[in-house]
DNA sequence: TTGCTCCTCACGTCACGTGAGGTGGC
DNA sequence: TTGCTCCTCACGTCACGTGAGGTGGC
């Protein structure tokens, strides 16, 4: 009674979704023209297709929709259940791609700070007490770690991995937070750009900053800074 | 310097990701070996994967990283400025998935209604005076509409459609909420469910109802009930 | 020799949009 | 005859995940 295009037009959908919905077999028309291929749909097919349509708004997949279009009420309850889970979910995700780079925005900064967990690490240090920040640039091992909570100021904790002797520390498994020195960037002000961010975040620093100075067989040099947090 | 699984490993990421990264021309390793296929990578990809990851935190598509990887700050701010637009768009479909969602899972019905906007319509009417809901069913036009902003109770105004004689009425472009009476269904209890679901979103019924009666060649039925609403 | 790691295809995901190239009905 | 509508492929979207089938290095 209807060729595809009324029904397109009656429900508010395009020509090319109702071919998709016969191709997966989620709407099929009433009868198929043998000569033509022209389809022709029904009110059984217009009721079926407002049911599709009222489920796709409730956030379900054509794959479910598929199951639940001749279900029960009860059916579909559950389905929707799990559907709002996975629905807040990807809410939370783009949440917080939307603040981090607002906050990116916000900050004139390069850095962009990663929040992860890592591995226990066993490490072999030589402690000592540093009076000024510029003293680290002396030091330069390929691993230093620095008792911290923001900006350097006055005499710090400090150690430096060595091959003997020294003291056995151990890092348990913990939640840090790793940005890069950006290339042109200084590990002092990086540091400090670290510090802010995790104040804005409100993340407190629960043990020594490491810094890793990475090398490679070209000479390349990069320095990653990793400090372990914990919400406050 | 390194290999794949190793940088993978450093950078929290799959082997494969970096090899689709390879495929796309985002990240290309520093050598790879003729003989294996093997690919190395060192601190310069290092570096340069932080930067990729770090972007794609903040919302970006590998296709915007891949202008953005090594540009600068500003241009950078300039393609999130838009990127938070759209992911601001995408949350909020998302959210009016979940309402939509949580309010069919909270009111126990079975009506999906649907909010569109439709083009003017010139209709030909016989206007008449219903005592009784009841009544309406002997009407049982093709279009009928009343006047109503809730449940019928006592006399109320309705209008049938007519081939000739009667009054023209212009319905103007507007915004209708619509749903279809289910199989099962009553036409007045449907009216009913869905006044209850154009309370909960605090929306004022502007104009008739039109209640539009549907048959096929085969004989089937159903009916369409269609309310003109604006925000209150 | 045995694990572990690496390699290259190539299909699958989700719901269609968008041509390309051709035909039916008024 | 001219629009309008319909048809069937078939590629593209997004960022990889997941086998299948095979190889390199300790």
């Amino acid at each position: 009674v209807w060729r595809i295009g009324q029904l397109a037009r009656m429900a508010g959908v395009s020509d090319r979704t109702l071919r998709h919905y016969d191709k997966i077999g989620l709407l099929t028309p009433a009868a198929v023209d043998r000569a033509t291929g022209y389809r022709w749909y029904g009110v059984a097919e217009l009721t079926r297709l407002d049911r599709i349509r009222g489920l796709q708004r409730l956030g379900l997949s054509l794959r479910q929709i598929a199951e639940l279009v001749d279900a029960s009420g009860a059916d579909v309850r559950q389905a929707l259940t799990d559907t709002v889970s996975t629905l807040r979910r990807d809410i939370a995700t783009l949440s917080a791609a939307v603040d981090a780079a607002e906050d990116h925005l916000a900050v004139e900064t390069t850095i962009l700070p990663q929040e992860t967990t890592v591995a226990a690490r066993r490490l072999r240090v030589r402690r000592l007490r540093v009076a000024d920040p510029a003293e680290l640039r002396t030091l330069c091992a390929s691993t230093l770690l620095t008792w911290l909570t923001g900006q350097p100021a006055g005499g710090f904790a400090a150690a430096v991995t060595t091959e003997r002797g020294g003291e056995t520390l151990v890092l348990p498994t913990r939640s840090v937070v790793r940005a890069h020195v950006p290339p042109s960037g200084r590990v002092v002000d990086t540091g400090r750009e670290l510090f802010d961010w995790l104040h804005r975040r409100r993340l407190a620093v629960t043990g020594p900053t490491i810094e890793e100075h990475l090398t490679d067989a070209d000479g390349r040099t990069t320095t990653v800074l990793e400090i372990p947090v914990a919400a406050r």
